[in-house]
DNA sequence: CTGAAAGCGCTTACAG
DNA sequence: CTGAAAGCGCTTACAG
């Protein structure tokens, strides 16, 4: 029996259909159709298929199958630097989401070196049938975004938007997540706000430092700085002791009077480490100041920070992303999601 | 001259090789050869053709190559739960390093309720090359990726081997780096070491463990305690709280006694765990308390923990995985690179 | 060096 | 429902 098996189990050669449609004693065609799922096929035929593939050892080969169903399964991930923790759990969990619909994920990379647009266009040719920018950086050179996705290929940016383009993308409410935590600082007592940002050159800092900004003036109030440069926990210290030693040098003797009582940092990564420069600098959290972040990373749950801030809903962006990408309308600007309030222990208790 | 093109700029169409050749005048194979890097092919033919194909916005469709080739040039990555951010730092590096030898990385994922072969299995009909499994959790399924290495498909475990099985598989020496570890505690004058393992089912603890104990015993001594259970935050900072509430418990008044003087984490992200508890516990480090990690993520650099740890060299194990796996001789064992000191805060200075 | 042709492993009208 | 055949977009002997 083992003898008529063209191919012998192990063996590096490839089996194909029509090694199966030998074995099984049918046409070829009917080997495609049992491996179809909607196909015109008897069971009887699909089962004596199943058989024979399942003896030879064969797998449908899905490069080949692209080529004449013009849909690869095959969308793009691409990442940057990932020194914000955020994005890797969101390139994951992205990785799941696309496998549950029986679609891969190609992973590329692009860096200060590599423009965007260039991976774009490597990632093209594998045929990818969208693909998905997770925006560490971006800043100017997003606008070249724009021709790609006129190439046929939607594109969509997770996590970001582009004021003057028609690019798909899903965020979360930036805006309404800075005037959250303005509303919460100003609950639990605070005056003196401050804002530690990360990259200016993007919507997300922009995004919510309007929306804190706003949220103050209402009050009467604006912040008492805004330092900003990028989403990097060695920028939340490096700014945490900038503020402390502008303070300190400025006004000798009462230097705490311009002391902020409540900080926001732009995302987790940065509020983690204006705790960690807190701390160094004697400073108690919440007592003497308030720290809020923004995204919700693991390590923010941490018993070492246990940091108030405000989720990204990640999963329901990530299915709205995908679902955005199924149905490419030119977007009528970011998709939004709410982000979630969570309490923790770095904001004082509101008093009264 | 427009009219000429045959598909508008910006439509949706796809460009072939043959819309080429015609805007050309040449034929189909001398738009291959035009795109494909030895081919014999006049230099004026090969201008000729890129600039017809640059008016088309042509690019060679990577599928129908791989199907002609045998080659897709996709090597698979496949990754677990990411708790530990050693992983997205490797990912990350195997996808640009990757991308410099004109590969591409697919992404996939397997968690407890897929077993890796599975996910395997699902990759191969991608025609992928090779693959490389970071085993964040591996343990007893481990055995049946030996099934699908027959399959042709090289499988290469990063970071982990198996012991009876003859997969290729690239790791930091680590049996070596537990010597080290104890080596640079005994030398900061520890005599009462502890050790706060990860998961007891992998190689990775198990050849730490074994170096850090054989260590001792060459000076006589023994570890007091060496709890295992996962290589994440969590169980650092139980761990941690465990052995303070046995030693408690045990015996009162003068329950420092047996209190370590020395811990070493297996990797990282437990030694930053324990750091928190000894923080919270109140126990100095490192002048009540030595800490010692392994792995060197980005984190250990922080501020905040200033971890003394030994590095995984990553980039040359990135280099070496990738090398091995373009000539896949059925490795005589792991392949081991030392891990290297990396002097920080957490462990005592050698007394004179 | 160049072109015509076969073929990679599939899917899918098209007849029966 | 089933099979023979065309074709997806390329590469690569094979002649010239």
């Amino acid at each position: 029996m083992m003898i008529k098996t063209p191919v012998t189990p192990g063996s590096s050669q490839r089996v194909t259909s029509h090694d199966v449609s030998r074995e099984a004693g049918v046409s070829q065609s009917a080997v495609s159709r049992a491996f179809t799922p909607g196909a015109r096929i008897s069971p009887e035929m699909r089962q004596r298929v199943l058989d024979a593939a399942q003896r030879l050892g064969y797998k449908p080969n899905a490069i080949a199958r692209s080529l004449v169903t013009q849909r690869s399964g095959i969308v793009a991930l691409i990442v940057g630097e990932l020194h914000n923790p955020f994005y890797p759990q969101a390139l994951s969990q992205f990785a799941q989401a696309l496998e549950a619909r029986g679609k891969r994920a190609l992973l590329l990379t692009h860096d200060v070196h590599r423009d965007i647009q260039e991976t774009l266009e490597a990632a093209s040719s594998y045929q990818i049938e969208a693909a998905i920018v997770f925006p560490t950086r971006l800043g100017s050179t997003a606008p070249s975004l724009g021709d790609v996705s006129q190439g046929g290929v939607p594109v969509l940016l997770f996590n970001r938007h582009l004021p003057g383009h028609d690019l798909l993308s899903v965020a979360c409410d930036n805006y309404a997540g800075g005037r959250l935590a303005a509303q919460v600082l100003l609950d639990s007592g605070a005056r003196k706000l401050a804002f530690v940002g990360g990259d200016p050159d993007t919507s997300t800092h922009q995004d919510r430092l309007n929306g804190f900004v706003e949220r103050l003036s209402e009050s009467g109030l604006s912040p008492l700085a805004t330092p900003s440069l990028s989403f990097q926990y060695d920028w939340g210290v490096q700014a945490t002791l900038n503020l402390h030693g502008a303070l300190a040098g400025g006004s000798a003797g009462d230097g705490d009077r311009d002391w902020p009582d409540a900080i926001f940092g732009a995302n987790d990564i940065i509020a983690i480490g204006i705790l960690d420069a807190l701390h160094m600098l004697g400073r108690r959290v919440p007592e003497e100041v308030s720290v809020i972040g923004f995204d919700d990373i693991q390590e923010s749950a941490r018993l070492a920070y246990r940091l108030t801030t405000i989720r990204q809903p990640l999963e329901a962006m990530i299915e709205d992303a995908l679902a955005a990408l199924d149905d490419p309308q030119p977007g009528h600007g970011p998709r939004l999601h709410p982000g979630e309030l969570i309490w923790r222990d770095t904001v004082r208790a509101a008093k009264g």
